[in-house]
DNA sequence: GCAAAAGTGTTGCCGATACACCCATGT
DNA sequence: ACATGGGTGTATCGGCAACACTTTTGC
C-alpha cells in the first residue's frame, strides 16, 4: 500500500511537471452507466475529502482534444470505442475559484509553485459516453481514492462546477439517445422491445406507451426480429429482437 | 501610416509576450452579417498573406470564456448585446499545423522563442453572432490588414480549420434561427412579412412557402400587426409586423 | 379590367398520441 | 378459463405542405 501511495504521488509530481500538457484546459467525462433500469455517473472521490468530482484529465500538446476524452474515458474504464460526444465547453473564470487542486497538492505535500497553471482558473470541455456500468470496472487515479456509480438524482457534493457539467451531459445524452446508442453493450445481443423501451425510460426518466414506442423504434428498420422468448411466466411470449449492423 | 504599423507591431509584441493569457487556446467568432438578402461572414486578411481567417483572440486568465467571445466580436464590430452562441470546440493536433503566426512574426520582424504556444498547436472555442452587416463598422486589428464581408458561399482561402468552423457555425445558425434571433436588429423597426421571410431564407438556404411561413411566425404570437405598407406597387398593400419586446 | 402581390381557406399527409382489441402462454 | 402481458388496429390531433381562392392596389 506504501509503495502504491508513493508510485500515486510520483505519477501526479509528474503530471504537474510535464511541459507536455496544455496548460489551463482539461475535459471532463460524463461516463453514464445504464444496468437494470438505473441511470448512473461515474464519479471519482477525492483523498480526504469528502468531494467528488467528473473523470477528467488533461490534454497532451500532441493529442488531438477527442483523443485526451478517450483516453480519460479507457483509464477510468479499460473499454474503448464507446459511444462518446463533445458537448459543451465550460469556461467562466470562478467555475475553479474553490480549487481542489490546491487542497490535494497541500495534503499531498507536494512542492508546487503557487503560480502553476494548475492552481488557476482553467476551461474545460465536456464529453458524454454511456456504458452499461456491471460490464465496466473502474479504476481511479492518484488524485483519487475511490471511483464509483452514482444515481444520476443522487449525486454527493460535487468540486468545481461538475454538477453543471453533469446536467448538460445528461440533457446532450437525452436529445441524442437512438438505436445506434442503445446498440453499443449496453443490451444483450437479443433483447425484447420491452428491455429497449426500458432503457430509453431509464434514460429519459419518463414514462413511454408500449404500443406507440414498438412502432417508432421498428420505422428506424435499424432492428431485427428473431425468434420469440420463452420465459416461464404466464404470458404471450415476446420476440427477440438484434440491432441490424451495418 | 508608420507610426500605426509600429503600433501594430507593439501591439502583437505585447499580446504575445502577455503572461495574463491562457495559453494554447483561443476563441473564434462566425460573425454572419445579413442585409438585402445576402448572407455574408466577416474575415481578416492576414497582412502580405493571400489568406483569410475567422476574427479571433485569446482569453484572458482573468477573463470568462464567453467574454472573451464577446471581446472579439465588439472589438471587430463596436457593437454589444448581440446574439452569440458557442457551438463548438475545434481540437485535433493538426488544425495548426500551417501555423500562420509564424510567418507573421517572422515578416514583423519579432523576436519570438521557437517554443512559444501561439507557435504550437491550440485549441480554440466556436462562437457564432449575427448581425446587419451594413449597420457595423469594421475595424482590422494589428495581425490584419482588412476587415471584410463575404459571401458564405463565396469563400477565400481560409487558414487553420476556419473554414470547417463556418460550416459548423452555420449550421449551427441555420438549426437555431427564431424570432428572437431575427428581432435583434436585422430588420427595421416594422416590416413586412415578406421581409422577415427573405431574411430567414437567406438564412436556411431555401425557399420557404409564402402562406405556410406566415401561419407559422404568427403562431408564435411574437409579432404585433400595425397599419399597411403603400409603396406604390399595383397591388395589395401588406402589413406591416414589429416584434412583441417581452 | 387587369396584373401583381398579399391575405385567407381547405385539403391531405405524416407522425405522435391515446385507446381498444386480439393473441399467446403457463397456471 | 383466466390472468398476464405482448402484438396490432384504429381514431384523433397537430404540424406542415400544397394548392386554390379572394382581396387589394396602381396602372
Amino acid at each position: 500500500m506504501k509503495t502504491d501511495h508513493n508510485k500515486s504521488i510520483e505519477s501526479l509530481k509528474e503530471l504537474i511537471d510535464s511541459k507536455n500538457l496544455i496548460p489551463n484546459v482539461s475535459v471532463d467525462c460524463t461516463i453514464f452507466g445504464f444496468h437494470d433500469n438505473i441511470l448512473k455517473v461515474l464519479l471519482l472521490k477525492y483523498h480526504d475529502l469528502n468531494l467528488y468530482s467528473l473523470p477528467g484529465g488533461f490534454v497532451f500538446i500532441d493529442e488531438d482534444l477527442r483523443a485526451a476524452a478517450e483516453r480519460v474515458l479507457y483509464e477510468r474504464t479499460h473499454l474503448k470505442g464507446l459511444f462518446l460526444e463533445q458537448f459543451h465547453t465550460f469556461g467562466r473564470v470562478n467555475r475553479t475559484e474553490n480549487n481542489v487542486h490546491k487542497t490535494l497538492i497541500n495534503n499531498k505535500g507536494l512542492d508546487v509553485p503557487m503560480d502553476h497553471w494548475i492552481l488557476q482558473r482553467f476551461i474545460t470541455v465536456g464529453y458524454c459516453s454511456l456504458i452499461d456500468f456491471s460490464l465496466a470496472d473502474t479504476f481511479p487515479d492518484a488524485f483519487n481514492e475511490s471511483c464509483a456509480w452514482f444515481e444520476v438524482n443522487k449525486l454527493p457534493e460535487m468540486a468545481f462546477d461538475h454538477d453543471r457539467i453533469i446536467a448538460e451531459g445528461l440533457n446532450h445524452l437525452r436529445k441524442n439517445i437512438d438505436t445506434q446508442i442503445a446498440a453499443s453493450n449496453l443490451l444483450p445481443e437479443k433483447f425484447t422491445m420491452k428491455d429497449l423501451q426500458c432503457l430509453y425510460e431509464t434514460i429519459l426518466g419518463e414514462k413511454l406507451r408500449r404500443n406507440n414506442f414498438q412502432r417508432k423504434i421498428l420505422s428506424t428498420n435499424s432492428l431485427e426480429r428473431m425468434e420469440k422468448l420463452y420465459d416461464g411466466s404466464a404470458n404471450k411470449a415476446p420476440y427477440l429482437y438484434r440491432f441490424i449492423k451495418n
